[in-house]
RNA sequence: CGGGGAGUGGCGCAGUCCGGUAGCGCAUUCGCUUUGGGAGCGAAGGGUCGCAGGUUCAAAUCCUGUCUCCCCGACCA
């Protein structure tokens, strides 16, 4: 077998290259730190959306959009929020460009009386209209979610990881009152929890973000943290509460019903593309993607083993019940006939991208009344009789899911510690892993590890040991142990 | 943005040091034989060698600039 994907012992950055590849997720564009992202790649992103979209109507959310382009006055009304992102913004000059000697330049008369910046996420813009739609307590709470792209300027790009553009989602709340907005930006965080675990099948540790790792702006932000195969954590969504800041910064105002004006409490809360990230480190194996059955563009595939072609039409009558069946229970199911490759070619090709169950029908099953189904989680292959196999099948892809699941949350304990001194977290954060220790609350001592050890503080978990203790570095006291890791 | 590596038919590469008019494997097209884990034989098509300048009788090869990708650092969803 000709092997086109780098296995991950070997080099993992290459195999996750190879992989998107492969499966033909994305390219690479011409413009760096740009993808192209292929049908397979967005039809992920697209099972995605559907997923979550549902989630946030069924908790409230409305959907709308606002600009791509935001004037740059906008972006210094909040001091933090320029700090974080003044570096990282695309801006927009000029309006035309000219022909030159049959090429083309930037017409300098063409010059911006207010430049534009490309959005790196839309809390200004958004906050500048609420301002307008907001007067009473009456208008609140304000529930909206955005799906859209974004630009943040990086310096280094890897595919769906981190790219310049990216797209994702943005959810951005009013409230009356601040005990709302947290449970809001709580609220939010669960539902990304629940569509990690149940739809992704990636285990994540909730908690909240230390100061130095907060969102611009943001008065306390949460976070969903993953733990992917090669030990390194990877972040995989934020919720923020906001407070008034952004209120403040463009006068939003309303007046409660005791008469008083008070300035509205707010949230955001996104993810992006980069799941689909998190979706390959999770799961997948030397072989390819692996994608769960909830996720899968396709779930199951058919693949006829023929001789000739009045054959192929006698497996494709006999596989034809259960191919409607499958698709009667909202199965997506496609039928690989094509007869320039040969049915191990067509194997690898479906596993590379991914496809969670295999059926294979060949004349011998046909003689049997059997046919053969492959998990592409666990590889494993069995004969199974026609009869019942469409029922077998749709909890096949349930169990597949559930496994899934179950894998990763394995993986994810196994390499998870808890450690009491800094020479046992020195060991440790050299194996990968989560690792849990204790913490004094200060930045000194959060950057003093990060300077030594590559490691940051992924969160203080919501959940989990509460034990207070003391600080591994100073001795200091510490409330709770906090999640440490190297991350993406 | 600093250090290192790379860019040659769709994909993976050789050729570059030492300049002489582009080759291999896979893929593609056609034909025949095949089909239970990436088929075989025969024939055919496809490349201004990342881009732009320069040196030269002659540039994939030498020089200058520039763009993109990968790895390692500083910054980040």
């Amino acid at each position: 077998m000709a092997k086109r994907i780098t296995n991950r012992a070997d080099d993992y950055s290459q195999w996750y290259l190879d992989v998107v590849k492969e499966a033909k997720l994305a390219d690479h564009s011409p413009v760096r730190g740009c993808m192209v992202i292929r049908p397979n790649g967005f039809a992920i992103w697209e099972n995605m959306k559907q997923a979550l979209d549902k989630m946030f109507r069924d908790t409230g959310h409305e959907n709308a959009y606002f600009p791509l382009f935001i004037p740059k006055s906008f972006l210094s009304k909040e001091a933090q929020h320029v700090e974080g992102f003044a570096k990282e913004c695309a801006v927009i000059t000029h309006s035309r460009l000219m022909s030159v000697d049959g090429g083309v330049e930037v017409d300098p008369d063409s010059r911006l009386d207010e430049e534009l910046i490309v959005r790196p996420t839309s809390e200004t813009i958004i906050w500048d209209s609420y301002r307008n739609w907001i007067q009473s307590y009456r208008d609140l709470p304000i529930l909206i979610n955005q799906w859209a792209n974004v630009v943040r300027w990086e310096m280094r790009t890897r595919l769906f990881l981190r790219t310049m553009e990216f797209l994702w989602q943005e959810g951005h709340t009013a409230h009356a009152t601040e005990q709302e907005a947290v449970e809001e930006t709580l609220k939010m965080l669960e539902v990304y929890r629940t569509f990690a675990e149940e739809f992704m099948a990636m285990p994540v540790v909730t908690g909240v973000k230390t100061e130095s790792e907060r969102f611009a702006g943001a008065v306390d932000t949460y976070c969903i943290e993953s733990l992917m195969q090669d030990g390194k954590a990877l972040q995989a969504g934020t919720s923020h509460f906001l407070g008034q800041n952004f209120a403040k910064a463009f006068d939003v105002k309303f007046q409660d019903n005791d008469g008083e004006h008070k300035y509205v409490w707010a949230t955001s809360w996104g993810v992006s593309t980069r799941l689909i990230g998190g979706l390959i480190m999770t799961h997948s194996d030397d072989n390819g993607l692996v994608i769960p059955p909830k996720l899968a563009p396709t779930q199951v595939v058919l693949v006829p083993i023929i001789k000739n072609d009045d054959q192929k039409s006698q497996i494709l009558l006999y596989a034809e019940p259960l191919v409607t069946g499958l698709k009667k229970m909202g199965v997506s199911v496609k039928v690989d006939d094509r007869d320039n490759f040969k049915p191990g070619w067509k194997f690898a090709e479906h596993e590379a991208q991914g496809v969670p169950v295999r059926i294979a029908i060949g004349p011998r099953d046909m003689e049997n009344g059997n046919l053969e189904v492959a998990r592409r989680d666990t590889l494993k292959k069995e004969i199974i009789p026609i009869d019942g196999a469409g029922l077998y099948i749709s909890s096949l892809l349930e169990t597949i899911q559930k496994d899934m699941f179950e894998a990763a949350k394995k993986r994810t304990s196994e390499a998870t510690r808890h450690v009491d001194t800094y020479d046992q977290f020195k060991e440790a954060i050299e194996e990968g892993g989560f690792i849990y220790a204790h913490w004094d609350g200060t930045a000194e001592t959060e950057t003093l590890i990060k300077d030594e050890t590559k490691a940051t503080i992924r969160c203080i978990p919501l959940n989990g040991d509460k034990t207070p203790g003391k600080c591994m570095v100073t001795g200091n006291p510490s409330a709770q142990k906090v999640l440490f890791a190297r991350s993406y």
